[in-house]
DNA sequence: GTGGTCTAGACCACC
DNA sequence: GTGGTCTAGACCACG
């Protein structure tokens, strides 16, 4: 059930927490966890994922806060109802948010669009070539 | 003299000595500072930018250990020989970082780079198109 | 862990967190740190050397900035892996530069190479003759 | 008269009104400024070495206040008498100070006389080699 | 006047 | 707890 959160990078200036998330919104968005299923407890996602347990909950919290999981009484943290279409909005609006921002400064540096789609192809070839 | 450097945002999470460094860089990058030219006094820039002297030394500072600004004793800090070359240099460097930090983000949430290629050309064409 | 730093000298026109960030080179070139060890946080180090956080934080900064430490979020500063080996090479650069400091402020007093030998070997048998 | 000073460095590190100073002394103790003899007038200097009179008559007081330098009134700056052998001990003290201390930092280092005079016979070569 | 250093104390994000 | 940033104000060397 957990195999879905694996590449939790503590160096590279993303908040671990933040990390944690993300993947769960991802995993609900593509179908890895639906609604009403089980996430797993705190402690067993920390020991997993090698990171503090403080962390995990941080993440945890963040996605109940926003209706994304909810606490069910006496037997842990589930899935919400709905959660699928509300994380596939997440996920893709944060990306493009920081998409735009990105844009907006490459821009602000002078280069134009082609300038920057040529970097930004560059980049993708350059770390995990698909 | 210093009418270049107006947008500090101390809100924006991006350290405020950083965004001197960097509006200094594209300012060189730019052609509206040139080698040998005085940069504002560290007291000027401060009370300019209404930000603290210290702030503005670190910023300073960080452009002389990587060879863009230089020091002249007793009278100031000069724009380096050689420092639009490299400032431009370091722009690019610094967008394509950006670049690969949202790229690392958005393959979290486990988006394909077609996708991703997909959301850029629609925030480009969406926001300023050129 | 911290019995390494003793030596800081306030009034010796050497920067304080100059000072703090050779001995850590120092001690890591010797093997008294290892690759991957924690360094004392910020805040002991200083009470240790009664110092104040922040100018400990400038020398750690500075370490980080040339690779030789790095900052483990959330819990500390640690010895940066490869770092023996950049610091030996550091260390013996500082040196180099001070000699060609010392030799060209010896130029300046018009004394020729030879008679800055005789000195040089004076002064290496006068003082602790190895 | 004022061909003696002619290598001044606004960027090495050393304070001018200090490679001044060291620079008269060197002319006095090799000969070239003999006891009597005025020296150039403050401006005079400063315009030759295209420093700071400030600078100059920093210079010009620290060697008045050790004897070396004498005021004439109504003429200027004279060579004080006996300033020849005081400004030979002077030089060589002084940069046997310096070398005594590279040695120290360079043994503290943990580098062997032998290293040591490699990398000083390195850097000998290496600046201007005669 | 200039930059450089240091201190003191505050606030923040992260774990 | 950790480091990072920022402010305020002081002192120093240099020109």
């Amino acid at each position: 059930m957990a195999q879905f959160f694996f590449d939790i990078n503590t160096n590279n200036g993303v908040p671990v927490y933040e990390q944690v998330a993300r993947q769960i919104v991802s995993a609900i968005a593509s179908g890895g966890l639906d609604a009403g299923q089980m996430v797993p407890s705190v402690r067993e996602m920390a020991k997993e994922l090698a990171i503090n347990p403080n962390t995990v909950s941080r993440a945890y919290r963040q996605l109940q806060d926003c209706g994304v999981l909810e606490t069910v009484r006496g037997s842990g943290v589930a899935v919400a109802k709905g959660a699928k279409a509300q994380c596939k909005k997440m996920r893709s609006q944060a990306i493009s948010a920081r998409i735009a921002h990105v844009i907006v400064e490459a821009r602000q540096s002078q280069l134009t669009d082609d300038e920057i789609l040529k970097m930004i192809n560059s980049e993708m070839r350059k770390k995990h070539p698909q």
